[in-house]
Order: structure tokens, then C-alpha cells, then sequence
DNA sequence: TTATATGATTTGTCCGACAAATATACAGCA
DNA sequence: TGCTGTATATTTGTCGGACAAATCATATAA
């Protein structure tokens, strides 16, 4: 049964004016760098409120759409494509099925990005990877202490070369440590019986692979890393599946 | 010789409401639907006026985490994690290295999924995606039309289960395209090539590895499925770094 | 009891004003 | 003539008040 949400479907001047100053930086072909006019003539221009296009230019610099100094006006500057994501993930605020999302989007991604990490490794890389894991810090079961984790596995990410899959690391990395404290109890025992099953794989494994130049060995690997996370999120789906079953009877 | 980027460290009274608003939230432990104090209030509260707090309130309802409805006040709602993204991520706007990342990223992510489509991959799946394949328009040279690219793609995302990796999908498809037109000089002879070669992966072709069930050949089938924009990214880097070579020089 | 009208509340929009910061122009001095 | 300090003008940042529109609550009338 959809819930039927019904959409707020005023739009506000506010959105309008931000859709056409967009429209219009567009339409006029406007690069980084290039100024754009006050807010005195934007507001004549379009025909509304000093306040309202305020409210628009806002959202636009929030994004860093817009960069303002003081007299000299606003110029247009390169956005950062994942901005608006660094504000909204919070797993403070996020509902459990967002944070479940974000964890399968950072493991397909880290998934994905194998054969660009191997195409692009460097003897520098190796270093500091070595580096990294000889000062990890690893408490028992597979886990390792927040700091650790982010470091080696941000390491991997800068490889790629890709500034955004980068920075998506840096952002999502609160999620992860969020999700492993919450819900340790259920992870607890799925690492325990991968333990017992001998297919705990640490990042000192994972390097191993990156050393002998041995991809597919990695990707297994890596996919064994990250398999305590997707049997916690099938248990979960499953659970959910379950209890919306037992309400449709 | 990095540019020194003098960050503009005048933090705006509206920056620091918008902060505020978020922790408050955060502290009160409020959750989505609950409702927040109403304008006058919260400036009041906040010792700013109104007009600078409703600046904030803009950004965080652009973001989707607070709804309002004239009368009955405001109330937190559930921020949708990449819609952020969507306005950035316009290809008229974005540099080109953005597009660039952004295809890397594309590409890294649907490599990545490939074991959650194995694992929950239905029979009703490969019926959608044969009827997809059995409609799609082909031109020479590996090119899809746009709407048969985005419909079997999007496809694909859908079986994962993971709405924002759907999401994704579909923010980034107009990239795709665009890029696809932009640099078609640069890619059409990477495709003839490919294609001399007999190293062409279609639709079809990842299908075909679906029906058999057999990830590891999905898996290389679709790196190859890629080939044309990882070879274009690779040497769009080379020509980066030359020119970086010969400034230095 | 029900339907309508009235009032109150809250967001959306507009307007005007001033402060702070700084680029520009101008004047004064070496 | 060239440099420097000052005044001015411009533009963003912030404040405060005002009214309209929408709608919930209440009271009144049929």
C-alpha cells in the first residue's frame, strides 16, 4: 500500500527565482570566475523582493554555486558535486533505510573502483598503504578502530585518481562509524561466526593482494571485507520483508 | 604550482543560523514529521532577525529536511541524501574534470554492484530487461540511443534494492549523455577500434551473462561494456599531464 | 446539531534603512 | 611626475516593520 504523499506543490517565488537565476546563468553561458550582477539589478530584473532573491542566492552559495566578497559582488564558482550531500548526511537525522543505502552505495563504489585502483597504483602507494596498516589499531572481530579504518581505506580511494569518489569517502565515513556503534550487537555475532569459518579478511590481507598484483584475489577479498555488512543488511531486508507480511495477513 | 585559494572565511550570520538550526535539531533528538518553532520564535530565540534566520530555513528547505505548510508551521522532514546533487551536477555548469570524475564514478559504481545483482537478481528482472533490450534503438559504434541507455541501465540499478544508488543513476544519466555528445570526436574512433577488435560488449551481450547466471562474465563483460570511456579518461589524463609537464619545463 | 462567519496564527512577500568593507577616484606631498 | 593617504561610492550583510494569503479554531446563527 503507497502512501500517497501529496506533494507541497506551492512553489514559492523563492524557488522560481533560484530556477531562473540557474536558467539564466545558462542561457548566458556564465563560466567560473565570471561576475554576475548585484543584487540590486537581479532584483529589478526579476521583478521581486531584495529579500526573496536573497533567500534564492543563499541556496546557491549553501551549494557554492556562488561565491560573494564583500563590494566587489558575486562571481559564479565551481560547485562541489557532493556539497549539498555533506549537510544532509547526518546519522543523526537519516532514517534507518537511508543509512542501510549509504552503506550498499560505499561498498559497491569501493567494489567498483578495483580495477582503477589497479590500473593506477603506484610503488608510493604500497609505502604508505604498508605504512598505515603496520600503525592500525584493531580491536577484536574484524574491527578496527574508527581512525584506522578511515585512513586505509581513504588511502585507497585517493589512488583512483577521482576527487569525487574521494571526497564521497570523507563524507560517508561518519555513516559507517555510526552504523557499526548502533547496531554492533547484530554485527558482533556475524563476525564472530566469519571468524570461526576462518574468512575474516583484515586490511594487512587486502595489501598483500595489492602487492602480488593479484586483482581478482583483491576483489574477493575485498568482497569478503565487507561481507559482515551485507549480511547484516540481507538479515535486515529480510526482517523487514517478514514484518510486512505478517501486517498484510 | 597550486593555486593559493584564499578561502573566504567571513562567516555569515545565516551560516551560523543554519548550524544552529541543525544542532538544535540534532540535541532536541527530533525526528522526521515532528514540528519546530515557528519563525518569529526561533529568530527571537536565536537573537537575529527574521529575515536571516528565514535565509537558513530556505537552505534546509531546499535540501528537503524541513517542510512547511501556511498555518500549521514547519516540520522536519526526511532529506533526500543526493538531492543536493541533483541541481548541482549540470553539465552546462559542471568543468570538465567534474564530468570526468563523475563519469569515473558512474562507471565504478555500476562495476560494483554486480554482486548484489547476482544475488537478487528475479525472473521478472530478465523479462523487464529483455523487453528493454528487444526495443532498443542501436546505433553503429556501440552507441545507444539515450532513452535505451537510461532504460536498461536504470534497470539494472533497480535490482540492487538500493534506492539511492537508483537515484544516482538517474542524476548522472544526463551527464552521460551530454558527455557522450560532447566528446563523440574523441570517442568514435575508440569505438571502431574496439570494434575491429570484436571487443564490443551490447546490451545483449550483459544480458546473455544474466540469463547464465554467471557474474564473473557479467563482471568482465561489462568492464568491457566501459572500455570506450576508461580508454578516454586514461587519455584525457595523459594530455593533462603533458600539459602540465611542458608548463613545468 | 450543523453550517457559516469571524478571528487568530503563521508563512510568504515587500519595502526601507543602516553598517561594514573595499575598490576607485582624487587630492596632497615628495 | 609618481606615490600615498583620504574621501567617496558601491555592494553585501543585517535589521525591523508591514501586509497578504491561507487555514485552523472558535463562536454564532439557522
Amino acid at each position: 500500500m503507497e502512501r500517497l504523499k501529496i506533494q507541497n506543490n506551492s512553489v514559492t517565488l523563492v524557488d522560481q527565482v533560484e530556477d531562473k537565476l540557474l536558467t539564466y546563468f545558462r542561457e548566458k553561458n556564465l563560466q567560473t570566475g565570471d561576475p554576475i550582477p548585484n543584487e540590486m539589478e537581479l532584483s529589478a530584473s526579476l521583478g521581486v523582493a531584495r529579500s526573496v532573491l536573497r533567500e534564492a542566492l543563499s541556496r546557491l552559495k549553501m551549494m557554492g554555486m556562488i561565491e560573494t566578497r564583500t563590494r566587489r559582488g558575486m562571481i559564479l564558482s565551481e560547485p562541489s558535486i557532493l556539497g549539498g550531500m555533506k549537510r544532509v548526511v547526518d546519522p543523526r537525522i537519516l532514517s534507518e533505510d537511508a543509512l542501510f543505502d549509504i552503506l550498499g552505495f560505499r561498498i559497491a563504489l569501493e567494489m567498483g573502483i578495483c580495477s582503477d585502483i589497479f590500473r593506477n597504483i603506484m610503488p608510493k602507494d604500497i609505502e604508505d598503504l604498508e605504512e598505515i596498516v603496520k600503525v592500525s589499531i584493531m580491536y577484536e572481530n574484524n574491527e578496527y578502530a574508527p581512525f584506522s579504518e578511515f585512513t586505509f581505506h581513504t588511502r585507497l580511494y585517493q589512488i583512483t585518481g577521482n576527487k569525487t569518489i574521494a571526497e564521497f569517502q570523507n563524507i560517508v565515513h561518519p555513516v559507517m562509524t555510526f552504523v557499526k556503534d548502533k547496531f554492533k550487537e547484530y554485527l558482533a555475532p556475524i563476525n564472530i561466526k566469519l571468524k570461526e569459518e576462518g574468512r575474516i579478511v583484515t586490511h594487512q590481507d587486502l595489501l598483500h593482494y595489492l602487492k602480488e598484483n593479484d586483482e581478482d584475489g583483491y576483489r574477493k577479498a575485498l568482497e569478503q571485507h565487507f561481507e559482515v555488512y551485507k549480511i547484516f543488511i540481507r538479515q535486515k531486508n529480510e526482517t523487514i520483508h517478514h514484518q510486512k507480511c505478517v501486517v498484510k495477513q
